[in-house]
DNA sequence: TGTTTAAGAAACCGTTCGGTTGCAAATATA
DNA sequence: TATATTTGCAACCGAACGGTTTCTTAAACA
């Protein structure tokens, strides 16, 4: 039962959701309404984003509005961050610009 | 089966094996024996990381050294730009919130 | 040639995942 | 107060996942 950001955003329709709610904050009814799925599965999902603190929720009267906590997204770029200074670097050497024009006259 | 690669970063011994070669192509063995784990799950991980391109291969006599493609990690960068664009703009929601506001005074 | 080594493929097993169904709690409304 | 609405939670089910075991193929080497 271990959450991680990793697995959140590893279900394309926990990804949707993620947009979805980016902009506005949405109830769970209003965001099964955007996709063909029940709000039961919506709420599991939700559940699930919530655990890895990917969202928030804020209670108005009996509904609830989730939106995306958008600082933890920041995670991911910084693991992407070993990788990409990895590509940047790459790019500087000029063996491997020729071996990649090499790649693209096939 | 469909083998999507924010379904590959989401296993920690993936991400784990990601790092392992990004830097040294190394083979199953090899990788195996960095973590505590057998030789076949390693396989069937770097089978997997293959299939969406995240990996690749290049055969050495009865040896086969895997290396990370690293190309293919500017898809999740592409993916995570959409949340950056709104992350960087929220430092200029305060001025829009401010100048809004002095619009419904007038 | 026979043996050793590196690796993939298939079968199996326990666990987890995503979805559905049914139910309970809390709030709004008549 | 009685009813309708919004939501979360628990139980269940089929599919997928991660790992292990076993078998086969291919290359290196004596």
């Amino acid at each position: 039962m271990r959450r991680d950001i990793f697995q959140a955003i590893a279900d394309p329709t926990r990804r949707a959701i993620m947009i979805l709610i980016a902009v506005q904050a949405m109830t769970p009814n209003t965001i099964a309404e955007n996709f063909h799925t029940t709000r039961q599965s919506v709420s599991k999902h939700l559940r699930i984003l919530t655990e890895c603190e990917l969202v928030k929720q804020e209670q108005q009267g009996r509904e609830i509005y989730y939106s995306l906590q958008i600082e933890k997204m920041k995670e991911i770029d910084i693991w992407l961050d070993q990788f990409r200074k990895l590509w940047e670097t790459r790019f500087n050497q000029l063996d491997k610009v020729l071996s990649t024009m090499k790649k693209q006259k096939k």
